[in-house]
RNA sequence: GGAGGGAUAGCGAAGUUGGCCAAACGCGGCGGACUGUAAAUCCGCUCCCAUCGGGUUCGUAGGUUCGAGUCCUACUCCCUCCA
């Protein structure tokens, strides 16, 4: 059935429009005239559309490449639509088949409940929680009794799995695939049947396991989801792709200050790509902002301060936004200190060796480390370069300690 | 089960006629200069303690030696080939 003719000229305007949004910046629609079909169903039937995303069970540290799919999911969420997170509890017990973690050691009840909540909150950043539906896929994968399994696999060939890239690879390399994580796509797919969900989101690098949802689904007799893949976006490096391993995340977690920092530093390349993915901008902001640095109005440094203010807004709120984009400025264009910093009481003895106390601040690792920096000309206080490594210092209340060019302390006496 | 190869600092990787090895080089990390940024580029640093200098390091445990990453023995782990 076609959908788009049963639609009138003000719900094919709301199709447009909602079109337009939800296919923006996506790497793959698969297939895009299902996915047409499904928005088109959901307008006229007034239905919205259920919309899964799978997460891994281990402990979570959310960063900015998370909210590629976060930032898509509050689309879908500003239309109505209905969002299915589903943790993995019991996928998890498998192990992700990436070759690196084959064998995971399972996790407790606990701990899943306890990475589930910190998923809450830190997605609570980006998109409404409040209307999100939250499912444990070991609710109906514990209850699949073994023929069922049976029927279930008998739809896959294992050529067709051997095609999944880490398979492939790990097969031609003779490293060892365990057959218990052919199942892993087989079960996420059946997550997606378990919720009769319409779409499934994930980044480009699930396309696999993703794909294999509608597998099941057709399997079953449900009607098949539609896949949107999202770009993965470049770390800090503008090369890699952001992940907590390569260290070049942003996490949603950090403080105003890094998280306004660390954006300043992404390549120029990168501005617009994390404008469309990862900022809460609207697509026409997002192309009053190309438009104005193709003409060169706009400097890429200023576009840059932009970003670096909405993610932190985003993710901390607009004052936090205003304080940070201050001390960036403060800090690195007038290079003056911070307006507040970290304070800590000073409780050891007042005449102290500046290495000893850098040390025992927690500020380096160790005495060497201190004397190194020093001898860089990196360890400052009161905004003087200290010269010699062996200086000894009078610690007076309100000192102002800096280690490089980010770590900033004052220092306060324990008796003031 | 049999034969061989290997384990070096965060990673990769030199070093095997025993001393000149705290250990080349690359990456990463850090600092400085510079700049529009924590980008790019250039320079420096990168086990610990220390003013000279010293102390612990090269899979683990022993041994040979004035002296061992470098030689011997045992153990552990990994890889390759054969069955």
């Amino acid at each position: 059935m076609n959908f788009i003719e049963l639609l009138n000229d003000q719900q094919k305007r709301e199709l447009e429009q909602q079109w337009e949004v939800l296919s923006y910046g996506v790497s793959s629609i698969i297939p895009e005239q299902e996915f047409k079909q499904k928005i088109a169903k959901s307008i006229k039937n007034q239905q919205p559309l259920k919309v899964k995303l799978g997460l891994d069970p281990t402990a979570p540290d959310v960063h900015l490449g998370h909210t590629v799919v976060l930032n898509k999911l509050k689309q879908f969420q500003n239309f109505g639509h209905t969002i299915q997170l589903i943790i993995g509890d019991f996928t998890g017990k498998i192990g992700d088949p990436t070759g690196k973690t084959a064998t995971r050691t399972a996790l407790t009840d606990e701990e899943v409940k306890h990475n589930a909540r910190t998923y809450f909150e830190q997605f609570g950043k980006v998109m409404d929680m409040e209307k999100v539906e939250l499912h444990y896929n070991s609710k109906w994968l514990s209850q699949v009794d073994f023929s069922e399994v049976l029927k279930l696999a008998s739809t896959v060939t294992v050529a067709r799995m051997l095609e999944r890239n880490d398979f492939h690879n790990r097969y031609e390399a003779n490293k060892p695939i365990y057959l218990h994580e052919f199942f892993y796509p087989v079960m996420q797919g059946y997550d997606s049947y378990a919720l009769s969900s319409d779409v499934e989101l994930g980044g480009t690098d699930q396309e696999f396991n993703v794909l294999f949802g509608r597998q099941i689904q057709e399997h079953y007799g449900q009607e098949k989801q539609v896949v949107l893949l999202m770009p993965l976006i470049e770390g800090l490096d503008g090369v890699e792709k952001m992940s907590k391993s390569k260290n070049n995340y942003i996490g949603v977690e950090e403080s105003p200050r890094d998280i306004f920092g660390k954006t300043m530093s992404i390549p120029d390349e990168q501005i617009l790509k994390y404008f469309q993915l990862v900022s809460p901008l609207t697509i026409d902001e997002v192309n009053e902002v190309k438009q104005q640095m193709e003409k060169g109005a706009l400097h890429p440094r200023d576009a840059k301060m932009m970003l670096a203010s909405a993610l932190v807004a985003m993710l901390h709120g607009k004052k936090a936004a205003e304080e940070s984009k201050a001390d960036f400025e403060n800090v690195f264009q007038k290079n003056q200190i911070p307006e507040d910093m970290p304070e800590v009481v000073w409780d050891g003895n007042q005449t102290v060796a500046i290495v000893d106390l850098v040390k025992e601040l927690g500020l380096l690792p160790s005495k060497s480390e201190a004397r190194r920096m020093i001898k860089n000309g990196g360890i400052r206080v009161n905004q003087e370069k200290v010269p010699d490594p062996a200086t000894i210092l009078e610690v007076k209340d309100g000192l102002v300690l800096q280690v490089g060019k980010r770590k900033f302390i004052r220092l306060r006496l324990s008796s003031s």
